[in-house]
DNA sequence: GCGTTCATTGAATCTGTATTCAATATAATT
DNA sequence: AATTATATTGAATACAGATTCAATGAACGC
């Protein structure tokens, strides 16, 4: 079947070209027109891969809720340790695997207001503080991270590390933080 | 002059109702006729106003540039200690003045791309960075704050408080951060 | 080879919004 | 009060960009 196969291929194609833009030009800053040509494909085209412009958009969201499922605990390993791991794993993304960098910043910028609502409700249903908090709690009582609520602490996590993904897309330069930085937020 | 101070307020109204949509909103999701509502007055009369949309929010990004200048060093007080009382003043602006906390997060929306080409570079032209890396420099100089490059460090910090700041405003519920959660980002 | 189905295109619509405009009301000026 | 200038409105227009469509080309099954 190369006739499925090479549209399966041409769909990725589309969705990995529209989320490169995305982060780099924003969803509205975006034409259908700039990723039909960047791809490269007629505009007329795009419609008989995605409905819609947001169709399109849901897709790749769907898409980034598969991916790595956010944090999640490690038995045996220190909270601490666990989170520094996972932050040195994301900004060697940055480097290593563009696609995965993005399609985190990606989903962070969804998730906020200004959206297409449905997008937006469905990025905002990968929880990724719920467990962080769990993390959190659990380094409270290990005493190696600092007292204070655990809720606004995963937040406050979370968001700075979105701030600082979102500054190195915008700066390809911008090196990666020491994934320390943004643990000392937390610790004791 | 009752007419002219008539008309200043009016404008001012605008930019307000503008300025809290905006931030709520975001930019492209706000229309003209959106602001008109919550002013309120007629959508045309808007363009008595302000010559464009584009136009209303350059003049915002004007008037943010205005606002407190960002840091700036302050002789006799430790670099460390100094922050620390300008992350609380900020956070202080979210439950008091809200005005001025929108237009800090509205400033930092602005520079980011996928905003029309002229007020980005405009509110782009602030430089928060500069100050803070020589701020940082003091501090490492003194042993207070951890090694590093400088200029990461305070682009990470902006962008942390950056990402935290848009978490408020998105979620008016969420506790603002200890500052000392930051500041530690930058501690030895 | 022949018909059928899918891929592809570019031009033609359709739509949502910014923007303009002619008309009316209201305030200032004489 | 009459005249002029400004404020205001709602409807008309302009435009950018998404979406549709009729036509063409290319691969596939028979």
């Amino acid at each position: 079947m190369t006739r499925k196969e090479q549209k399966e291929e041409r769909r990725n194609a589309i969705l990995m070209t529209a989320l490169t833009l995305f982060v780099e030009r924003g969803y509205y800053d975006t034409k259908i027109a700039d990723i039909a040509a960047a791809v490269p494909m007629s505009t007329g085209l795009m419609f008989h891969y995605f409905a819609s412009k947001e169709e399109l958009l849901l897709e790749l969201v769907k898409m980034g809720l598969q991916g790595p499922g956010s944090v999640g605990e490690v038995p045996g390993v220190a909270p601490d340790v666990y989170l520094t791991m996972f932050l040195k794993q994301i900004f060697s993304f940055a480097g290593e695997q563009p696609w995965v960098f993005n399609m985190f910043v990606f989903m962070g910028q969804v998730r906020r207001v200004g959206m297409p609502e449905e997008a937006r409700r469905l990025a905002q249903s990968v929880d990724a503080v719920t467990p962080t908090v769990k993390i959190i709690k659990k380094g409270q009582k290990e005493g190696i991270f600092r007292k204070g609520d655990a809720d606004t602490m995963a937040r406050c996590f979370w968001a700075s590390l979105q701030g600082i993904m979102e500054e190195m897309s915008a700066d390809k330069n911008m090196k990666a933080p020491d994934p320390e930085w943004l643990v000392s937020m937390l610790r004791a």
